[in-house]
RNA sequence: CGGGACGUAGCGCAGCCUGGUAGCGCACUUGCUUGGGGUGCAAGGGGUCGCGAGUUCAAAUCUCGCCGUCCCGACCA
């Protein structure tokens, strides 16, 4: 039994002044954790007991599929030459010199050392699948720590690394994963989300991140009100309601119109009496591209049309254009490609690639919600003009429709129809199909059972553990402090003795901490020798989920129960508080 | 890395503009008091004013440099 006389819980009655968000003060003022640096955090003992909790779920569900090693936080340089990633991680990455000038790193993930351990060791495909997972302490030099333990240069992270003879048992390995998070996400007491992830330029690789929404988050995730549709940014969709197209006017072919000094979307929409959602919003970008043949880097044009109210989202644009970084056209190269200029750019008159590969010639990307539109109004190339009568695939031709629309609140659903809400929120946990990246650049290889030599595919799953306890707290939470599942939590109970001088009192304090302890809880007593106010605000400070107060009731045999979600309290026989404690945490750990 | 703010006792802050004895609340120590939502009284302890240089008879205060922390942005396998 753990007496609060005894401990060092420093709690502060107030957060220190560069605290932001709630998990971050609270934090602090509970005396789980004190700051030593930028994004470096020390965790006290509440703040140990939570993490050692959080751990032994993860474990103990890892351990269902998987086994756990555990692998050096200190790397030699080679191994991320091997796989490219010693320059690619550039200042992220902390590093080191040993005394005979070796470059070292500090491990910021591991699929490096893992797979020089399967490389190593793995030969047939009768060894396969592996899961090898760890919990480890890694690094990163975070460009701008932040927001107390959500983003840090120092923090703990189960991660798990499946190999497999071919996509199918990827397949499967990726699915126990998904399967297992879940299970510890929920034995943690989250409300998460699943959300399908950018999938990375290479494209293929399936991967989808578990969140938490929260105001301290810091990705932005699209979600449906009613289903479990969920998707950050770069891939949300949605449903469009059905728009009217206009009708045309003569022939229906191409027709300029005089719309002298009306340059935006809304300007010209006002002024021709339609809705911008028949208006085509033309965007002029430019990528760098490198000649296959010569290796020499060229800019390419690439514009974009979009419905006139809709906005561009820049991930998507840019795994629509093969993960190249985009830049908007410079007045001087929108003259040379539209011999217009801007406030009146279209598709007319200039030709586009049919294909990405025809690098020759400008890319024309017309997002989805322009396929099947007709008579949709754009700009002439031309000061002062713009063009009615406009179709696309007839009166010009993109290279690509691809989906380049951020989603809004409010649209529909793409499964079910309802509102989609957009949130901020917090990555807890994150799923990938690697593919066959790491093993071919590291030269992993098995034979298969035709006796063939394959590099094994393979799969990387993390979790962050610190940002479990933070998602939590930010979930619950008020003006007075935490609650934590028990699962989560320091200790299930804390046992308040109102008044440590009153015979009585203190003695069944110590009864029910004793009784609650022998029936396998984790249970503080707070004897010390303070007023019951101050135990009762640090109790509801600190994040464990029940209070028993024991006061003037024992007279009458009687303790009081607070739950401290609700702080509902109801009056308990204390002969009959461990059998009533177990009915409300049935599983003790 | 760009923009902004801050750095004075463990925590939260005032003092700086207009240079001259370093202050308040909480916390801490001792004694008494109180005992169901941060009790009251009294007496105490604790500060290289982030670091360094400069100006001055004199610098927490003015000037310059550096360091650190936070916020916004960029970045984020």
């Amino acid at each position: 039994m753990h007496r609060w006389s005894q401990l060092f819980i420093p709690t502060l009655r107030e957060a220190p002044a560069d605290a932001e968000v709630a998990s971050h003060k609270l934090l602090v003022r509970a005396g789980y954790i004190r700051q030593l640096g930028a994004g470096i955090y020390s965790f006290l003992f509440l703040g140990n007991r939570s993490t050692q909790k959080i751990m032994g779920i993860v474990r103990e569900e890892m351990d269902k599929i998987g086994q756990e090693f555990y692998l050096p936080a200190l790397n030699p340089r080679e191994v991320w030459e091997e796989s490219g990633r010693w320059t690619v991680m550039g200042d992220n990455m902390f590093r080191l010199k040993d005394r005979k000038g070796a470059d070292l790193c500090l491990g910021m993930t591991h699929e490096e050392v893992m797979t020089d351990i399967a490389r190593k060791e793995l030969r047939s495909y009768k060894q396969l699948p592996q899961i090898w997972y760890q919990i480890q302490t890694k690094f990163r030099d975070e460009p701008r720590p932040k927001a107390g333990l959500l983003r840090v240069r120092q923090f703990i992270m189960k991660d798990a690394y499946s190999f497999d003879i071919d996509a199918d048992g990827l397949d499967v390995s990726y699915q126990k994963h998904h399967d297992t998070y879940c299970r510890i996400f929920d034995r943690c007491g989250l409300k998460y989300m699943v959300i399908d992830a950018h999938s990375g330029a290479m494209g293929g690789s399936k991967s989808q991140e578990f969140m938490v929404r929260t105001p301290a988050g810091e990705d932005l995730v699209v979600s449906c009100e009613k289903c479990n549709y969920a998707a950050n940014m770069e891939k949300a969709v949605s449903k469009l309601a059905p728009v009217e197209d206009l009708k045309p006017e003569g022939d229906g072919s191409p027709l300029e119109v005089h719309t002298p000094g009306q340059k935006t979307i809304e300007d010209v929409a006002r002024f021709l009496g339609v809705s911008p959602k028949n208006k085509i919003k033309t965007l002029a970008m430019m990528i760098t591209e490198q000649d296959a043949k010569t290796g020499k880097s060229h800019p390419r044009a690439v514009v974009l049309l979009m419905r006139g109210d809709h906005q561009m989202n820049e991930a998507k644009l840019s795994s629509a254009v093969g993960g190249k970084e985009t830049r908007p056209m410079e007045e001087a190269e929108i003259r040379e490609l539209f011999h217009s200029p801007a406030g009146y750019l279209g598709p007319l008159g200039i030709d586009w690639a049919k294909s990405m590969n025809d690098a020759t010639k400008p890319i024309l990307l017309v997002d989805k919600a322009l396929e099947g539109r007709v008579n949709l109004i754009g700009g002439a190339n031309k000061e002062d003009y713009h063009v009615k009568h406009l179709t696309p695939g007839k009166n010009f031709h993109p290279t690509a429709y691809v989906d380049l629309r951020s989603v809004t609140a409010g649209e529909e659903c793409p499964n079910c129809g309802a509102p989609l809400r957009i949130d901020t929120a917090v990555e807890i946990g994150h799923i990938f199909k690697l593919g066959y990246e790491y093993s071919e650049s590291m030269g992993a290889r098995v034979l298969d059972r035709n006796g063939k030599e394959v590099a094994p595919i393979m799969g990387s799953y993390g979790i962050g553990i610190e940002r479990i306890l933070t998602a939590a707290i930010e979930q619950n939470n008020d003006a007075n402090g935490f609650w934590l599942s028990p699962s989560i939590a320091p200790f299930d109970v804390v046992v308040v003795s109102t008044n440590p001088k009153d015979e009585k009192i203190r003695a069944v304090s110590e009864d029910i901490a004793k009784q609650l302890e022998s029936s396998g809880y984790d249970v503080l007593l707070d004897d010390r020798d303070e007023r019951p106010g101050v135990k009762f605000k640090d109790a509801d400070l600190v994040g464990i989920p029940f209070r028993i107060n024991v006061g003037k009731k024992v007279t009458e045999d009687t303790v009081e129960f607070v739950q401290r979600s609700t702080l509902q309290s109801s009056d308990v026989k204390i002969s009959a508080i461990t059998e009533y404690f177990r009915g409300l945490r049935p599983t003790a750990s």
